[in-house]
Order: structure tokens, then C-alpha cells, then sequence
DNA sequence: ACATTGACCTGGGAGC
DNA sequence: TGCTCCCAGGTCAATG
């Protein structure tokens, strides 16, 4: 579920009912998340109040006077904002319990996600300090793409969902983003054009800002106890459409793997 | 510095 | 119904 536009409509929906809330307890079910969640987060964060949510790029961050929770949702998480008495499904790792009656909760059945805990900048963490700029960013620009492409060997498609280059471009969306900029996913990230690096930019923000736009009607309904999205689906070009007609031209989309992901183009459509 | 591969997990669907 | 196999929205660490 989470591509960066899940995370940041999840960052929304909880932002607002847990921001200067007070911190009850703190429950860990499952310490084997990727990492081990810490121990003694309870006796941390007790008391504290949530000062604020903020995300960069997937990962959300919880910010407290103590210091400040980093969690990660990995391939399969998800972040509810529940009543305390709400039944503990055995995938429901994790939770913050509030003054308000209402909880936190964290669902992740592969266990990929991970609750770090640090006292210092968050930014300044050792798996965020050498993350790329955010997709939505003005930093994230043509000519950024162009010059860090240069020489680059990979296919352009594992050359955008590279972190160290911009964020947040998941396996969907990077199918998604090359289809609408015209790119075919193989081609090498140094051969890229200047007007090519413009196309893909431009298409990246495109289709992040409006799946983060669908994303606000999930917000809606973010409290009910059916936390299953799955609002963007029906915008999807070539994602998951294997053999389908290619919506611009009527080919049939194919499907490859680079990098040990699937990928999804209309070789007629993109060169 | 870069490219490639394996690793971490569970659940769901396809095929038999 | 049930078994086996394959695939899944992420990304770090190890290796060459």
C-alpha cells in the first residue's frame, strides 16, 4: 500500500488527531519488525505531547520534546487512528495509546516497517541524512536528473527509485511517470536527453501530486475501522495491465523486470 | 562509485 | 478443499 502519496495521506489523517495530543502508553506487540522496534519506547514517551507529524520522503515522523519516533511502513504497513478498546488484529505490531481514549496503530503483516526512536534531528539519521531531494520539491529539477544521470549504466526506471537521487518514486509510480514522459523503462539513465530529464520531471510531479490528490478521499473515511484504499487504481496507464491496450495507442502493454521488479510500458508508445 | 543480488516476512491468488 | 508455487506498493547490506 504505501507509495509515497499513501504515506503523506497518512501523515494528513493522523496529523490532526494526534498533534498536541498526550501520550498515555505505549504498547509494543512485536519487537521483530525490520529492525527491533527499541526497547523502553513507553517509559520515553509517556507524557509526552505530539508536537508534530512530518514525513520525508516515506518515512513519517513523530516529533516530541523527548525526541522523535520514526516509523516506516514498509511494503505492507498501515497507520490507524483507533479506539483504544478496538479489537488487536495479530498483525497490529505497535500502537500509541492517547489522553483521548484513541490509539495509534500500526498493521503490518510482512514486518518489513520499522519504529526507530532518536533524541537528535531526525534529518540528520543515518538512513535519511543521504536521502535525494522530494519529488515535490523545487530541488528536484531537469537539470538535477540530467547531470546526476550522466554515465549512469541503469535503466532509467531503477535510476528514478533510487533514493539517493529522489524519493518516493515507488515501483508503481515509476512505471507510471516513464509512460506519461514517453520513456521507455530500459533505456540507460545516461542516455537520456536534456528534454527527456524536462518530460520525466514534469511527469513525476504530475502524477505524485494527483495520486496524493485521490489520496484525500481516503482521508475521509480514514477513521473507519476499513483502512483499505485502493483509490487510485482506476488511473493506473499500464501499472498492473499486462496484454491490456495501451490507452494511448491500442498496443498490448508489456511487462519486464528490472531490478527484480515489475515493470509495466507501451513499447510503442515509449522509446 | 556503481551494479547486482540476496535478504527480510506473510498472505493471496493461480494452477493442479 | 487443499497443496505448491509465485508474486506483492520497500530498501538495506553484502559482494564484485
Amino acid at each position: 500500500m504505501p507509495e509515497l502519496p499513501e504515506v503523506e495521506t497518512t501523515c494528513r489523517g493522523i496529523a490532526p488527531h494526534i498533534e498536541d495530543n498526550t501520550i498515555t502508553h505505549v504498547i509494543v506487540r512485536n519487537r521483530s519488525l525490520r529492525w527491533p522496534v527499541p526497547t523502553a519506547l513507553h517509559a520515553k514517551l509517556k507524557d509526552q505531547v505530539v508536537r508534530s507529524v512530518t514525513r520525508r520522503a516515506k518515512y513519517l515522523l513523530l516529533n516530541t520534546d523527548a525526541g522523535t519516533l520514526i516509523i516506516h511502513l514498509g511494503m505492507s504497513g498501515s497507520l490507524r487512528i483507533l479506539a483504544i478498546d478496538e479489537i488487536v488484529d495479530k498483525h497490529d505490531h505497535f500502537e500509541i495509546q492517547f489522553k483521548d481514549g484513541y490509539c495509534l496503530r500500526l498493521r503490518d503483516p510482512r514486518r518489513f516497517g520499522a519504529v526507530l526512536w532518536t533524541k537528535e534531528d531526525p534529518l540528520q539519521h543515518k538512513l535519511l541524512i543521504n536521502l535525494g531531494p522530494e519529488p515535490l520539491d523545487k530541488k528536484f529539477t531537469a537539470d538535477l536528473l540530467f547531470e546526476k544521470s550522466r554515465k549512469r549504466k541503469t535503466s532509467i526506471k531503477q535510476f528514478i527509485m533510487d533514493a539517493k537521487i529522489v524519493v518516493g518514486v515507488g515501483n508503481i509510480y515509476a512505471s507510471e511517470s516513464l509512460f506519461l514522459a514517453g520513456i521507455n523503462p530500459k533505456k540507460a539513465a545516461g542516455k537520456i536527453t536534456k528534454a527527456q530529464s524536462q518530460d520525466l520531471v514534469k511527469a513525476i510531479k504530475k502524477i505524485l501530486t494527483a495520486a496524493i490528490k485521490q489520496g484525500g478521499t481516503t482521508l475521509k473515511d480514514f477513521k473507519s475501522s476499513d483502512g483499505k484504499p485502493g483509490y487510485f487504481q482506476q488511473k493506473l496507464k499500464v501499472y498492473d495491465r499486462k496484454g491490456s491496450d495501451c490507452l494511448k495507442c491500442n498496443s498490448p502493454i508489456k511487462q519486464i523486470t528490472l531490478g527484480q521488479r515489475s515493470t509495466f510500458y507501451c513499447s510503442s508508445c515509449q522509446k
